[in-house]
DNA sequence: CTGAAAGCGCTTACAG
DNA sequence: CTGAAAGCGCTTACAG
């Protein structure tokens, strides 16, 4: 069996309450009483037990994330960024990929709660998520307009989005399509779409998108992409709200016979390492995925904390634009 | 402050011991009591504390999950699949990103404990965990060769390598170079190199493997590739131990002005989703990725429940040849 | 400087 | 069919 805080305290010859006390470094100790409980510990190869203390404490410094799937490179690399931020500040993270189904994500918020997480971090819908919020548990959401009261996390889309047309209107493309997922307007992703059409509008051209409907599956990408080439046998410019969307159109392009950029330019969106690795030749707007995770983490901790002073309800983080050849 | 469950006890009427009983579905209750209760708890928006019942069940139906880092593709979508099916078994995860470091993987482990997780899936070096494995901890590795007693999850690492290597060699390629990750004895996946060395040794030619020393470092990655050239300029195949290598090498070929497949051939290994979308055209090696995550997950399930009576010690899923335009 | 007692929110024998 | 008591492993007032 495991051994406990008695099996240390029998054994160092003191009560629990000094053991806990070398443990936890609190009130005063005898520098003796103090080393016997270590050696005691480590004969023992004791470590607490973190249900027990969070049982106590009712602080579990457990965070929830909530998002799409870790199989999506942009998801899986701001994964890795929340989660080694959150155990650099001393908070474990429990993962859920909810694949945006309204059902898993239900499932899961009820999880995290049962779970006494201190916080979440949500990149999906949850509307749901707001009855937890208003039962002060923290959160902090990421590219997702959840309520008046959550804190986002985002790249400028907008602004991503206005340097992305921008770019293929100058170099000379003519019918530019925009590729997205479905309108939700609680999605600041959406800001994309919206400079998107701005921009087109402003220059006196008709914005022209597509919406795939399920994000994650590719077969419902390809179909859309097909139809735009068959739509639009003209099309020399495409905006994608991802770089996944971007990399099938491309395929799709050469595949029928197209030179990218020569007869059709490509601007895609989120820049991931991965993309860097994979596609190093696509044209793309960098979201700055570590800091979105460093934000979202740090904001979440001060909700956590109770510290509400300096909580906006709004971080835009500037996105590069990474030219790459096909545009 | 949230309801517990004598709160519910409270407003039903009853014993906190009968709410238990209705939570559970344990013991004889009455019909009439079990409305009352779940009127009540429906009320109060109750649901039971996980952390209090992990504390007295001794059971956490938590299982920790140290990978390198969810940021490559593989291990995003590994990890995608491991948490999805071990949430449909009701487990939840907690995730660590080790990025292959003693001193993180170490602290996870530690950190794992204490929160009781009832089993670790493993990804890592962390011969450490040796420790905690005999002191009963269940434990699955994927790709690693932990210990003589800790079951290993994998693809057919050297099959796959089979099929690479005689595929170049099939396709008229002289200069055939590996590039892997480096030589640790412990991972199934130098069998993808041992491979490589058999076949070659057996066509007469003399294997010439490059080592990647920090696989995740995109630095390091590119140095060791633009060495190949530079040593052997007349490289006309290769055969990568992972996509992002061969992506890599693929581009810095192209950078040299040479044609793929024309003056040189290329194959990968792990065909994740991710690679068949950015980089479609790349011959690979596919893993089965969910395969590997549910029979690591079902093993450990196994070893959590104390059901040791099938549990092989290796098992190695099939490979699946995917022939892009790189060869 | 140290310890006995109570309690965190549950569950499970045990008794009725 | 239901409840009072004890205990999971810890921590924190409180007393000494």
């Amino acid at each position: 069996m495991k051994p406990k805080i008695s099996d240390v305290a029998k054994l160092a010859g003191v009560s629990p309450t000094t053991v806990s006390r070398v443990l936890n470094n609190r009130g005063y100790i005898s520098e003796e009483t103090r080393e016997n409980v270590q050696k005691a510990m480590n004969e023992l190869n004791y470590f607490p037990n973190d249900v027990a203390r969070s049982l106590f404490n009712k602080r579990s410094n457990l965070i929830g994330i909530i998002l799409p799937t870790t199989s999506n490179p942009f998801f899986g690399e701001l994964t890795f960024h929340l989660e080694n931020i959150s155990a650099s500040l001393g908070y474990k993270v429990l993962l859920c990929n909810s694949l945006n189904r309204i059902d898993k994500e239900e499932k899961y918020l009820e999880m995290l709660m049962r779970n006494q997480v201190d916080g979440i971090i949500v990149g999906t819908h949850n509307r749901g998520i707001l009855n937890y919020h208003k039962q002060n548990l923290a959160v902090v959401a990421i590219d997702r307009n959840l309520s008046e009261t959550i804190p986002v996390v985002s790249s400028d889309n907008y602004e991503g989005g206005k340097i992305a047309i921008k770019l293929l209107i100058e170099k000379g493309c003519q019918t530019i399509i925009h590729i997205n997922g479905q309108k939700e307007l609680e999605t600041p992703a959406m800001l994309r779409r919206n400079a998107y059409e701005d921009v087109m509008n402003n220059n006196g051209r008709t914005p022209i998108t597509y919406e795939v409907p399920d994000v994650f599956d590719r077969q419902s990408q390809q179909q859309v992409i097909s139809k735009i080439f068959d739509d639009y046998p003209n099309v020399d410019g495409v905006f994608a709200s991802n770089d996944l969307f971007a990399a099938s159109f491309i395929t799709e392009a050469k595949k029928r016979g197209l030179d990218v950029p020569g007869q059709v330019k490509v601007v895609g969106y989120d820049g991931t390492e991965t993309t860097q690795i994979l596609l190093p030749e696509l044209t793309t707007i960098q979201q700055p995925i570590a800091s979105i995770a460093k934000t979202a983490i740090e904001l979440l901790v001060k909700e956590i904390e109770g510290d509400f002073s300096e909580i906006p309800l709004e971080t835009r983080l500037p996105v590069k634009l990474i030219e790459g050849t096909t545009t």
